[in-house]
DNA sequence: GCGACTGTTTACCGTTTACTGCACAAGGAC
DNA sequence: GTCCTTGTGCAGTAAACGGTAAACAGTCGC
């Protein structure tokens, strides 16, 4: 159900880059960072940059930015602000969601677009 | 309806220390860090202690953690694996319930908790 | 006055984070 | 051979993070 052994994001960036026809210093002066870097990172000898470079990665490749910022251990920078608006309520609700699987998480967020689309506030 | 000027941390970290009658250098004791240290944190000279403090000290204050966490602008630990564990369902439900009013994300935890209890994955 | 407490200021410190620069080796193209 | 391009190893580094130690000023009881 849920993937158990993900690949490192160092090996899987190499991959879809070799697939893409990069070489390391075209990708590197695309991101924006050095090419040494990006050898580092690819062979996962250092960590996954921060996640806006990762986000560019992404975009670069074509890759999902969500996908790829938790490959890279870190967290899409609008995610943390959501929280912190309803500090109480959306921990709540992440703790009771953790499990379900995408499908129920697709019907859940349907229901989350409905609530909003259909008023404030309503009991049914 | 949502909280628009949130009190700094150190603020509502002094009121509450004060009101239960702590000392600095006591309740630095029971935290675990120094009076320095939390003398310039009630002050905002510094930035909020790292999540794990701010758990200590909510759960000695008797204050909700996830609340003083987010005050603390961090997040509580167990949050980014959720994210971590469907990196696509999770933030798009979470992008999806942005700006819905506590009620309503009070009810979709319901549907959440009813799901995980009624089964895996049938359709109504 | 003195001692004992309060909180505060200043100066520092070690570690981690997120990188960069330089030099170099291996493999083709010509 | 000698370019040129490929990726790599090693060293270093600036800034931020998460604090601590020491000394000091104010206030209270006596």
């Amino acid at each position: 159900m849920a993937k158990k052994s993900r690949k490192p994001f160092g090996q899987v960036l190499r991959e879809k880059r070799v697939e893409k026809k990069y070489s390391l210093r075209k990708f590197a002066q695309l991101v924006g960072i050095s090419p040494t870097y990006l050898s580092q990172v690819e062979q996962s000898n250092v960590d996954p940059p921060t996640a806006d470079r990762v986000k560019r990665m992404a975009e670069i490749l074509g890759e999902d930015v969500d996908e790829w910022t938790a490959l890279a251990g870190r967290l899409t920078e609008d995610l943390p602000d959501i929280i912190h608006e309803a500090p109480k309520a959306v921990p709540d609700l992440l703790r009771a969601v953790r499990g379900l699987t995408a499908d129920q998480l697709r019907r859940l967020r349907e229901d989350a677009e409905r609530m909003k689309r259909e008023g404030k506030d309503e009991e049914q």
